[in-house]
Formats: structure tokens, sequence, C-alpha cells
DNA sequence: GAAGATAGTCAGATAGGCTGACCAACGTCA
DNA sequence: TGACGTTGGTCAGCCTATCTGACTATCTTC
């Protein structure tokens, strides 16, 4: 269509490909988890975190975050808490399981931003993931 | 989990709200379409492109293109008509309808980056652009 | 205490994604 | 030219991801 690709194209390419990556190198490692999977869970706290608000994070709605997470747990990646500061909700926290996996995607991770950095320049690949990460501030609900 | 977001995450982010507002744009014009099929119909050449180099180009299967593609045809997005070039492959090609609805995407899109620049400054979101075009390079099939 | 809001679950529906398989058509090589 | 390997696209089956609508327990505010 247009030569000229709409931003959203040219940020999802790359992401597409960088996930794939990561989804291979967990996979041969012997791990089933889909990307959708690993994406909600990356936006898990340290001490746990609501439904809800994953779901704002990853800008979905309550019951994809809901299917997500009960698939994650069917899984034995996370596990649910009670929420000891409030009766109707739960916290969803990172397993042992899933710590294991982490180092391998964040491996994966690397691995193909080296390839990237040996083709953009170390300064350009910084002044992406800075430009980005201010980018934050404006789209992501919890940046 | 970590606070430093990996870039993938930092790159999806983004990409899903700028995603959002155009699917917003696109309904509330009263077309309907997904995301995906949208996304996909902007690989979609001037002259038609085969299911194949669909599936390529947006890193799927050519099963799960053939489905996007069904989709997009019953949707009148597009038509497919044969390649004079192989009796066994089709081409795909935007319809006139899509053609109408490309405006509207377009705009949304201009008018969310409006608001990245507001919040970025003209220069970073033009580097954003330009790094993520030579980035393509090493993360689109067809770049 | 009542009313409005919130957290998370249930239900239903559709789309998107993958793997495996198949057949017609093509390209290469002996 | 014919055999063989490859390619384009379709069929089939399955699971996940996503949305909307609805509901109930719990919380917050007045």
């Amino acid at each position: 269509m247009a030569d000229e690709l709409n931003t959203g194209l040219l940020l999802y390419i790359p992401y597409r490909s960088l996930e794939s990556r990561v989804f291979a190198a967990v996979t041969e490692a012997g791990y089933e988890i889909t990307t959708a999977q690993m994406k909600l869970m990356q936006r898990i706290g340290p001490n746990g975190t609501r439904l809800t608000d994953l779901a704002e994070q990853a800008q979905v709605t309550k019951q994809t975050a809901g299917v997500l997470v009960d698939n994650l747990e069917k899984g034995g990646w996370i596990e649910r808490v009670d929420d000891p500061t409030d009766k109707r909700a739960r916290l969803v926290r990172i397993s042992a399981k899933a710590q294991k996996v982490i180092p391998i995607a964040e491996a994966a991770v690397a691995e193909v931003e080296a390839e990237w950095e040996a083709h953009l320049g170390r300064e350009q690949l910084a002044q992406l993931r800075r430009i980005l990460t201010r980018l934050r501030e404006v789209t992501d609900p919890y940046a």
C-alpha cells in the first residue's frame, strides 16, 4: 500500500520480530507459554499485582486479563493470593517456575538487541530506548 | 516485574495505544474491520500481493494469512484475482471500499502522532521514525 | 444505611494464531 | 522429457486472545 508505513506498523514490525525470537528461545528451553501470557506476566510487580491493574496496563479488558491469568495459573507461572487490603481483590504473583524462565527470555532479548545494535549502532539503539521510554509517559496507563 | 521494560514491550506499548485509537476512529466512522485485518491490509501492494507474501510480511503462517484474507474479502476490503504469472497463485488487491477507509485511519494516526510530537518534540519523533525505518532492514522480511 | 463504584468471575461469541495435511502448479536437474 | 523437490493456497482441527454483557460481593462516599 503506502511506501511510507505508518508509525504503528513501524513499531509493530520489530516488536513482532523480537517476540518471535523470545518465544522460540523459551519454547526451545522446554517451556510452554504464549506470547500474550509472557507479555502480561511482565507487568506483574514484585509484590503481586491485581488483575484489574494488569488489565489496565495491558490495555485489555478485565475478562481478557482474567483468561490470561487463568492460563498462566494453569501453567504454573503465577499464583493467585488474597489481597490483604481488599476482600474483593486477589493479587497475582510470579511463581518460582516463572523466575526460571525469565533469564532465558532476557538472554534472547539481549541477543536480538545485540543484532539490532550491530545494525543501528549503539547510540541509535540507546536513543530508541530513550524515546520509547519517554513515549510511555503518554501511551502506557501505568507509566 | 522488571523496572526496566524490555525493548519488545517498549515497542508494543505505543503500538497498542495507537492501534486502539485508529480502530476507534475507523469504527466510529461506521466501518467494521479488525486491527489484525487492517495490519495485514497495509502490506498489500498497489498492484496486488500474493497471500504467501502477505503471510511472510506479517510474520504469520500461510493459514493465518488465508483466514485474514478470507475475512477481508467477506468484508469487501479486498478482492482476490488470478495471478497472471503463476497458475497456482492469486493476487490480493485493495478494494474501492478500502480506499475510503484509508484517509480515516491516516487522520487518526496523524492525530496521535501530533500528540506524541507535542510530548517528545518534533525532532525526537522524527528520530524515532528514522530509527524504526532503519530497524526494518533487519526485522521486516520485506524491508 | 443507601447508593454508586469497583474487583473479579461467568457466559457467549468471534477472530487470530498455530500445526498437520493435501493437491495443483512450478522449477530444477539428469 | 520426465522425475523429483518446492511452492501457493486451501482444508481441518485445536487453542488462545479478545470483546461485550451481566452478576455478586465488597468497598467508598454521602
